[in-house]
DNA sequence: TCTAGTTAGTTGCAATATACTACGAACTAT
DNA sequence: ATAGTTCGTAGTATATTGCAACTAACTAGA
């Protein structure tokens, strides 16, 4: 009788037969303040790791996002105020021990560059305090919560790489910019100098960019070819 | 009062408060059969995609499973009756659409190189039919379940990003092995051909593999000399 | 108005890394 | 012995990158 039933959808539904893993979604928030990299922190309010600094993040809420992206676009709208338009995917851990208010806690973490600017700590709730730190000084601090040093390291890695393929910031930049804005962005985020002529042939030769026809950044020096995405 | 409570593991667990997604452990196990990449795929025996080729996965057992990784282990090991030394993560993709026999699902995907020959398909269990199939093909095929296709390209990407980069592949190779197995083995990974003196050069500049003092594969030519991870 | 200072943008050449080709060595099979 | 095959290395051409110098365009101050 039971085979007959098998091709009909189960009720109750399958989390009841397999209880399931407690799962929120954090940010890392990354910017550049000072030609520095930083990393957004936020002090946690809440047991465990109460008074830490810890990466942004939320629950994921079934019954609120749509996919795994929408519930980060969730988060950072709700904490941070902002939206993110380049958002990738880090990593996902999870286990047994990783949060003791549950038996089994799942996390998703995303990246994102974000102008400084965008960024309307206001807005955000549930967080007491919410501040920018170095990167590299943020992986390797040990006081913070669960596994996010990691984490943070795991960003830089890749946000690095990303930038030593020529695969641009535009989450960080703005829409129209200067080579001069956009090299010196890429040295703080790989934390190295960067010759500005190969750094611009390889940018023709993989013909990333399009000239803004009149558009010139008219500053205090010499005036600067305007750019952006093709 | 409640608030005085706030600090004290709340009960019910939090996972009933917050209603969590289906959760399963999805394999993308890639290998190489006849200078080929291919990867493998099981018949899905139930609804939903009944009856078409999928990744091997199962179910997170927050019962059984350390972390993570311990799941996917022990995914391989019923039902391939594999062991995945070299396991990567691959991305975790979840929507609300993503599985009927659920409201929410999610899927962590993980990728390995296993040698051919270690796979026990007969070990396994509810797999009606197992098959290995060109990784290339397999990526363009629209006819898998779920996201199947896409992570077949996604895993096709980063192995090739790293052998081109000289992670080499050692869940697959042997202990030991001679600079040609590696080549050709690399070569099948990219589906290109590669030059054999800048390959070796690279291959010592990096200092990553050393030579077995007394070994030589002694084969039908030329013996050539083993060499092991460094 | 002239000059020093600063950023923008280009050019030429040197250094390095990669790709291509050729060749000798070591072995098997006939 | 000789042809065939893989192993291993060396030499040369080509592409990529790194370095330094240079001109251009503008400001600010003497």
């Amino acid at each position: 009788m039971k085979r007959i039933m098998s091709k009909l959808p189960k009720s109750p539904p399958l989390t009841r037969h397999y209880p399931m893993p407690f799962t929120r979604v954090e940010l890392a928030l990354m910017s550049i303040v000072e030609k520095r990299l930083v990393v957004l922190l936020g002090k946690r309010t809440e047991a465990p790791y109460q008074g830490k600094w810890a990466l942004p993040g939320g629950v994921l809420r079934i019954d609120l996002d749509r996919d795994l992206e929408a519930a980060a676009q969730r988060v950072a709208g709700e904490r941070l105020g902002v939206a993110l338009p380049f958002l990738r995917q880090l990593k996902a851990t999870g286990g047994a021990t990783r949060d003791p208010r549950a038996p089994w806690a799942l996390a998703i973490a995303y990246r994102a560059l974000v102008p400084f600017a965008a960024l309307d700590p206001q807005a955000g709730k549930r967080l007491e305090a919410i501040k920018w730190r170095p990167a590299d000084e943020a992986a390797v601090d040990t006081t913070l919560a669960f596994d996010h040093a990691a984490l943070i390291g795991l960003a830089l890695e890749t946000t690095r790489r990303e930038v030593d393929e020529l695969d641009l910031p535009y989450g960080f930049l703005p829409e129209q910019f200067t080579l001069g804005e956009l090299q010196s962005c890429c040295e703080a985020l790989l934390g190295r100098r960067l010759d500005k002529s190969s750094f611009r042939r390889r940018l023709e030769e993989r013909e990333l960019l399009a000239p803004v026809p009149e558009g010139m950044r008219t500053g205090a020096f010499r005036p600067a070819r305007l750019y952006r995405r093709r």
